[in-house]
DNA sequence: CAGTTTTCCGACACTCATGTCGGTTAGGGT
DNA sequence: ACCCTAACCGACATGAGTGTCGGAAAACTG
């Protein structure tokens, strides 16, 4: 009557892909603290000990997570940002590219970009080097814009708004995980046209 | 040659705010679950078992934390804003509320609106009770600013916009608190007009 | 000054976490 | 068919964290 045990025995890379994508879930969703191996485990249909026979530690299994996600990460927006067109239709089609990678796979945006916490010094420092990566490549795309407003793309002013728009792009997508009804291409139209014609372009 | 003794023994509610603002710093640094009561106490220079005799369990400790915290903004900046003043005058002087809350104890700012982990149901629940709150006063803020750019507020995609605006408004709060140096008006003056005039204010 | 309340603390019980070690067996190469 | 690598697991050691309890003593009260 009991479930029979013959259990089917994976290969090195394919035991670690289950195991990294249960990972994934149970650290986006519980934090690096909240989180115990215990649980991923079973998420991952396998016994606990076996993370130590792929993972050196809690630590390093969580920085191999990031680093997986944020390389997808790359892949996926630097894939479908259209270089030629219009300022305006670079800026949406960049939005566009971020809100689907968050649409394919929430958790991997969750676990890269939310809670800033982490007193771990190496987890931190990793996080850290994600974002400055993130926040060069958004200045980089938003330079031209940028100096015609009339800012120099160098200036501490110009890095304070692309974190704002780094930021809320992360704040949609968090807002778009708890209203997931609401369709992609509203949002981005939403982001894009604030962004672009701004609050005082009433008159 | 040992330090002595003679600890001076505090009332309930002096002790009360010791404890809260120990708990306040080490929460807002650690998180929830990377916080231990035993830090909290050191930091409030009491034993652990102390905290219990005030404060049931570590958990509504949190919550006690949290609602301080959460009327401490909400006074600060419903103390600063100017009703009157044209449309961009009040936009610049709720953003510069909300920075200047953040310069006075920054730790508030991050244990009500960083970090969105935490697997607990209750946490959870009065954090985003906190979060509503404010989406729905800085809603009735922006409301006719959204009117005039053509936007129903009441629509969903006027609540992404706020919550892009919330969101890019905390962000460059994370951002200043790793580079304090830079000035609080230079910040106020970017995202304004960032947000008032739009990128696309070029020609 | 005596009595009572209340603040404070040391020691304990319990749970749950990470990380280790040796044994077991599936599964592929020869 | 056999072997041997490596995938898998149960049991253990260790440490840390939460919450409890009873007692000591400061400080307020009469």
């Amino acid at each position: 009557m009991d479930e029979k045990p013959p259990r089917t025995r994976m290969r090195g890379p394919a035991r670690r892909a289950v195991i990294t994508a249960a990972a994934l879930e149970v650290f986006a969703k519980k934090g690096y603290h909240g989180a115990s191996l215990s649980e991923i485990a079973v998420q991952a249909g396998v016994a606990r000990t076996v993370l130590y026979d792929h993972f050196p530690s809690k630590r390093s299994l969580l920085l191999a997570v990031m680093q997986e996600q944020n390389t997808a990460l790359m892949r996926h927006v630097g894939a479908r940002i259209a270089g030629a067109g219009s300022a305006e239709a670079r800026l949406r089609s960049t939005i566009d590219a971020y809100f689907s990678f968050t649409e394919t796979g929430s958790a991997g945006r969750r676990l890269l970009f939310d809670h800033v916490d982490e007193d771990d010094a190496e987890i931190r420092t990793v996080r850290q080097g994600i974002r400055e990566s993130r926040a060069r490549a958004a200045t980089a795309l938003l330079a031209e814009d940028m100096c015609a407003l009339g800012v120099d793309p160098r200036e501490p002013i110009a890095e304070a708004m692309v974190e704002f728009i780094i930021a809320g792009l992360d704040g949609v997508a968090q807002c778009w995980e708890r209203n997931p009804e609401m369709p992609r291409s509203m949002l981005v139209e939403g982001v894009t046209r604030l962004l672009w014609s701004g609050l005082g372009r009433a008159e």
